[in-house]
RNA sequence: GCAGGGGUGGCAGAGCCUGGUCAAAUGCGCUGGCUUCAGGGGUCAGUCUCUUAGGAGUCCGAGGGUUCAAAUCCCUCCCCCUGCACCA
């Protein structure tokens, strides 16, 4: 009878004609005369490397979902799209098939913008950034100037992983086993002068800006942890025979009396010259050099491994002389890469004093308990009672870090200090495909930064891809160079960006992407920023979201700006996964959204992934929960039919009747469920508004379908609540719910014309009634069949207080019954027994006695 | 090791913050009925155990506790995931 059911055809027709008409009309563009309250909302823009997958799919479904609520509540939503083009995968696509990574990642972009259309997205595409174009890079190097006049990027000998055989640089990431990712050879570590910018200036305020974010707690402590702050003191301890001194940091200075030898660290500067000359040179010279190979080939040894260099040096609280060592577990690049070991309450010292059968000294006593030093098993790390500390003794722990603290630095023997794990970020990378860093080497001047008026620095395209070195170096044009301020021979740096930089800063573009005269302008950023809801996997926990926040807090002390925190808001989505593993080329269990649009069209994708799991959790991906989505939209497709059919019909004329129960019903159970899907769309729990969604559409298709001759009033009723349903489905399903929307005779787009639902008080007393009512009404069918032989009365019993619930519903009951007599009662007909109320005992449910 | 998040019915996944209305939403799967439906569509019902029905019993990782009452609060234990990993 449906001449317009429901295929899969027609709901791919569907898109692609709603797809036209909204590009046609140019719905998504931002009107910026509305004067309408400003919502940022962004996705982490994508790296366009291949097509598109789940894990973008389901990206951009929340994305686009949340987009969609938002405008529909009357909000102006930036909602932006652009593409992380600088990268990798481009250069080694370039050596594997000798192309130009421009080339490349174009097509790659242009297909993914096929998708994003295919998909149904609403992004504003006028403000389409894209980091490899020049309009766009320009500004990491002016920035990168910026930086290098306040000091802010700055040149340094570092060690980086560095491949022999490809003779470039390797990402921490790129190493595997401590062998190149590509050609397998041995990475070693090589000393390079590279750039870094001094995130760690921000140290401190990165840490204290997470408080006020609303950011997942994982991903907050995620970054308190990679920034590391701790507390702790600086103690100088005087080598006894030279009497330098050697700095040593501690957190637990209440443990300064228990301090029996002391480590360096195999790198650490003072080490070579501390054993010149002596007999141990030769050994400690092996022990570094076994120590560093190790870290180079990425050996992990948890095994605590030490030397005795032979010499002493004096505890500075007690005179104390103690050995030094050298100990591979001590890190350079943390503290003063000296320690002070204290066995007796460090686990790591306790196991080198073990090995090595150094002394241990107890300082701090568990408060019921001894310690002794001969027969530990392990160190007793918590806070106690200071014992054997000299006037510092019957001290509790964290009184005595206070006060020796301030006896230290009284005696200048140590000073406070704050530490922070976080290093400054290396940006140099040995690589073609990204931002050249504009700074020219001059044989006199030494280091001079590039002219602004002179930036871009393009890209040279003039270059070979032979997979090994960095392809700059191949170009003829773009090394030699004049010194902008001698006008002398020389060099341009070859070395370009990390590419974290260009999305360090991408969200800022996004307010003024045209810009030709700065990188956004004040104004913009103003109406714009910071983005409220920023969306992307976590993944990008630590690295980009820092280094954004480092951006911003830097580009406001450059007064480019003014807000402190980019990202307000953060959700940070879970990923795909089939079979309980994650999609990958390798397992082979790859779900391709496209093939999935392919068959089923965009609505169907995006509400599988919406409804299926909670858009911080990982999503399984399941074949079967595709066909369901289907039928999902298949449901509300008929439902809303059903009532458009019933509107046409005839009218009954005795239209002064008050509501009836199923009206109020309609009404109640609409009401209830905007107020649930509107509340966990602003929890952006997607997935929960479906049950209430699935609910309302079968309500709404029963009730359609049993009023024959629906009244005006009931007629109405059925419009709103099917309008209704349609605003609040559209997010998830935008294409069937724009048809749906003008076949019940809206005008306009639902996506941009329709509001959303306000969320209206109702009676819940209703919606119980009804559903106790229902309950009985299936008891009634049961017991059809006996009224009919030899039953004519019913009794129905109903727990005392419910009675004035169930008005209207004798006559019903006589009605679809059959049944003569009705008897309706708070009265217990059965042995029902309140005294006897034993634990499980409820007060029963409404049901139907017969007598 | 440290930190964070979890363990709910055949499966997925709510509920737990704010204890009762929870045998526990919703979807999938399964079973059966209906539908001029002639194979994967639509629809209704059932789907822990017992019971003709009313109802009863057992249940939310394990074990305790608090309470008139616990999937929900407290303690202990076991297991899983994720991040950092010798950070002094």
């Amino acid at each position: 009878m449906e001449t317009d059911s429901l295929t899969t055809e027609v709901l791919k027709q569907i898109a692609e004609k709603w797809q036209l008409e909204w590009e046609k009309q140019k719905a998504f563009q931002i009107n910026e005369e509305e004067g309408k309250p400003k919502f940022y909302l962004l996705e982490m823009f994508p790296y366009p490397s291949g097509n598109m997958h789940m894990g973008h799919a389901r990206n951009y479904s929340i994305g686009d979902a949340f987009a969609r609520f938002k405008r529909m509540n009357g909000f102006n939503v930036l909602y932006p799209m652009g593409f992380d083009a600088f990268g990798l995968p481009a250069e080694n696509a370039a050596i594997k098939n000798k192309i130009n990574p421009k080339e490349w990642t174009e097509k790659n972009i242009l297909s993914f913008k096929q998708n994003f259309k295919k998909f149904g997205s609403s992004y504003d595409w006028r403000r389409e950034v894209v980091t490899c174009n020049p309009e766009y890079y320009k500004w990491n190097q002016w920035f990168f100037l910026k930086f290098l006049e306040k000091g802010m990027a700055y040149r340094k000998k570092s060690p980086v992983n560095w491949c022999p055989s490809c003779k470039t640089v390797l990402a921490n990431e790129q190493v595997e086993q401590g062998r190149c990712w590509r050609c397998k050879s041995k990475v070693v570590f090589k000393d390079l002068e590279q750039w870094f910018f001094r995130i760690t200036d921000y140290s401190e305020e990165l840490l204290e800006g997470l408080k006020d974010l609303e950011w997942p707690k994982e991903v907050k402590i995620m970054q308190e942890n990679w920034i590391g702050k701790s507390e702790g003191i600086l103690v100088d301890f005087k080598i006894k025979e030279s009497g330098e001194k050697i700095q040593i940091f501690t957190t637990r200075p209440d443990t300064l009396f228990g301090v029996t030898f002391m480590v360096l660290a195999p790198d650490h500067p003072k080490l070579l010259d501390l054993v010149k000359g002596t007999k141990q040179e030769k050994e400690v010279k092996e022990f570094i050099e076994k120590s560093m190979h190790d870290r180079i080939s990425g050996v992990l040894d948890q095994e605590k491994h030490g030397v005795n260099t032979g010499k002493y040096c004096v505890n500075p609280v007690n005179n104390e002389e103690i050995s030094i060592y050298v100990g591979n577990f001590v890190l350079s690049e943390y503290g003063t890469g000296a320690i002070m070991s204290v066995p007796a309450h460090d686990q790591r010292d306790f196991e080198f004093a073990k090995k090595y059968d150094l002394p241990i000294k107890v300082v701090i006593q568990p408060q019921n308990q001894s310690l002794d030093a001969e027969t530990m098993e392990k160190a007793f790390v918590e806070v106690g009672v200071l014992v054997n500390s000299q006037q510092f003794n019957g001290i509790k722990s964290n009184e005595a870090i206070k006060r020796m603290g301030d006896w230290l630095e009284e005696k200048k023997i140590g000073k406070k200090t704050t530490e922070y794990k976080i290093r400054d970020w290396l940006i140099s990378r040995q690589r073609y495909w990204g931002t050249p860093i504009p700074i020219i080497y001059c044989e006199k001047c030494g280091v001079v930064p590039v002219n602004e008026k002179d930036l871009p620095i393009i890209l040279p395209t003039d270059v070979q891809f032979t997979g090994t070195g960095n392809p700059i170096e191949t170009s003829k044009t773009f090394t030699g160079v004049k010194c902008p301020k001698c006008e002398g021979k020389a060099r341009r740096e070859t070395d370009t960006m990390d590419t974290f930089v260009d999305s360090s800063w991408y969200f800022l573009r996004y307010s003024d992407p045209k810009n030709q005269k700065e990188p956004f302008s004040k104004q913009e950023i103003e109406k714009w920023l910071p983005v409220d809801q920023y969306i992307g996997g976590v993944e990008h926990a630590i690295l980009h979201l820092l280094y954004a926040r480092f951006f911003t807090k830097a580009l406001r002390d450059l007064n480019l700006l003014e807000i402190d925190e980019p990202f307000n808001s953060l959700l940070s989505q879970g990923m795909v996964l089939k079979e309980g593993a994650k999609m990958s080329k390798s397992i082979g269990n790859i779900v391709d959204p496209n093939e999935i649009m392919d068959a089923y069209g965009p609505d169907v994708l995006r509400f599988y992934l919406l409804s299926v799991a909670m858009p911080e959790t990982e999503l399984d991906w399941s074949d079967q929960g595709v066909p369901a989505a289907f039928k999902f939209i298949t449901r509300l497709w008929n439902a809303v039919n059903a009532c458009i059919e019933r509107k046409q019909g005839k009218s009954e004329q005795n239209t002064t009747a008050t509501a009836t129960l199923q009206d109020e019903y309609l009404n109640a159970l609409t009401c209830k469920t905007v107020e649930e899907v509107t509340k966990r769309f602003n929890e952006k729990k997607f997935n929960l508004a479906v049950s209430n969604l699935s609910t309302l559409i079968d309500v709404l298709r029963e009730y359609a379908e049993t009023i024959k001759e629906p009244s005006e009033k009931q007629k109405e009723a059925m419009q709103d609540t099917a309008e209704t349903l349609v605003i609040l489905i559209s997010p998830f399903t935008p294409h069937v719910s724009e048809e749906l929307w003008q076949k019940l005779g809206k005008k306009g787009f639902a996506s941009t014309n329709a509001r959303w639902p306000e969320v209206k008080k109702y009676d819940s007393k209703v919606l119980e009634t009804i559903e106790a009512y229902k309950k009985i009404s299936e008891d009634v069918e049961k017991i059809k069949g006996i009224a009919k032989t030899s039953l004519s009365k019913a009794f129905i019993y109903l727990i005392p207080g419910e009675l004035e619930k169930f008005r209207g519903l004798p006559a019903y009951l006589k009605r679809h019954s059959g049944l003569e007599t009705i008897i309706f009662s708070t009265s217990d007909p059965s042995k029902y027994d309140p005294k006897n109320k034993s634990k499980s005992t409820k007060p029963g449910r409404p049901g139907i006695y017969l007598e």
